[in-house]
DNA sequence: TATATTACTGACCGACCGGTTAGTAATTTC
DNA sequence: GAAATTACTAACCGGTCGGTCAGTAATATA
């Protein structure tokens, strides 16, 4: 309406193609953890990103294939690093789990990635398809890494012989569980939960349930 | 259209005002385990209750009283158990927080009443208000049980002193993810949990890392 | 059998949201 | 500067769903 009052002022919008879906991304990542996957308006993801919900559909297809980007873009490089870094670890088994474990709640329980863990565990029942993506593109490829740690320090007679696969899924929990109140009651306890106290909690249990020896007799390197 | 020729057949619908809250809160338990919280269409559960839409506004204000109903129903007498047989129990603490979490599991875990378990984890920050009260109602006496348990055997001597409060969040992740397991990823495993071999090996875990001497010196009676 | 009561139905409303598309305006090309 | 290209917008569509309510049929009453 006012167009012809505008002396070379910024123009209604830009044509930014390439750095559209990396804006589009990191508003997706944020509003899929605040909301979750099936409470997420693209109308919203769009005014976060700048634009308008058209743009969305330029570069991608629809909600699925936005939510699947987001997981490709953020959680699958974390888990290539984390293979690397299992592949490559020198010390003690009990060091390496316990590095491992705190490295996890570093690289992705404390960031906003925690959401994406918690919306699926949350919604995957809903959505089967992403379901299946994410438990090929994460969930096993997690689970693979910890039971190798698992049998590397049953190899090297740190760990008691025990059941790999339950003991994988027993251990994982509270870190998991983590992330879920993070996004949930947390906020509704009268004394929120210290990250800190709670993760060295549960590496001491942890840690004394896996180990050999009675620790006081350990011969740990 | 062929009322005319019905004679004296079964009438279209009868009056059963007494029976109906029942029926409709078994129906809401039924679709809100399978669906969620947000998903579950009211149309849904009348119809699985065998009535119309309307009539669910008979006898509950609204969606969130229904499902606070359901809670009421199923989760809050369950909770009064516990603490009598919490209160009650004479044997070992080692005994009553396996026998507790046995119980947990039987009596929530492996029925679809751990469908409302994983549904308020994964909408709770959806829905502040379901989830206070849920918070309150559940959660925070949950809590309350598990932590007198762990007072109870470090009081006795049988527990290391460890830090009761994020002790009992560690000790009831892996029950409230194996419920969130069976409602979400574990249809798309390869090998679906075992139930019994994860609670073993987590109760065992958790044994030993609770106890206070070396299981092998142990003086459990 | 006639009348009154009320449990119940089902059509409807309005808000919401994923996805589409005709049109527009920023940019590129010549 | 004019024409061609295309990134982007915004109005729109169709389906969904919580909640409402006028009307109806089952039952109680007499």
């Amino acid at each position: 309406m006012s167009t012809t009052l505008e002396i070379k002022s910024k123009p209604r919008w830009e044509r930014r193609k390439d750095a559209r879906p990396q804006e589009v991304l990191a508003a997706a990542l944020d509003i899929f953890v605040e909301r979750g996957y099936a409470a997420t308006r693209l109308d919203d993801v769009a005014a976060r990103a700048g634009v308008s919900k058209g743009t969305l559909y330029l570069y991608f297809e629809n909600k699925e294939e936005l939510f699947k980007a987001v997981v490709r873009e953020n959680l699958v490089p974390a888990l290539n690093e984390a293979e690397d870094y299992v592949e490559s670890y020198s010390g003690s088994s009990t060091d390496l789990l316990r590095e491992f474990i705190l490295a996890w709640w570093k690289r992705i329980g404390e960031t906003k990635l925690s959401g994406i863990t918690k919306l699926m565990m949350a919604e995957s029942a809903n959505f089967p398809d992403v379901a299946s993506f994410y438990h090929e593109e994460v969930i096993s490829r997690g689970n693979a890494l910890i039971i190798r740690v698992l049998e590397r320090g049953m190899q090297s007679g740190e760990f008691r012989r025990i059941d790999k696969v339950h003991a994988n899924l027993v251990i994982v929990s509270p870190v998991l569980m983590l992330m879920m109140w993070k996004h949930s009651f947390n906020a509704l306890q009268p004394h929120p939960i210290s990250t800190n106290d709670y993760l060295d909690c549960f590496l001491d249990l942890i840690t004394r349930g896996l180990h050999a020896a009675p620790l006081s007799f350990s011969n740990t390197q």
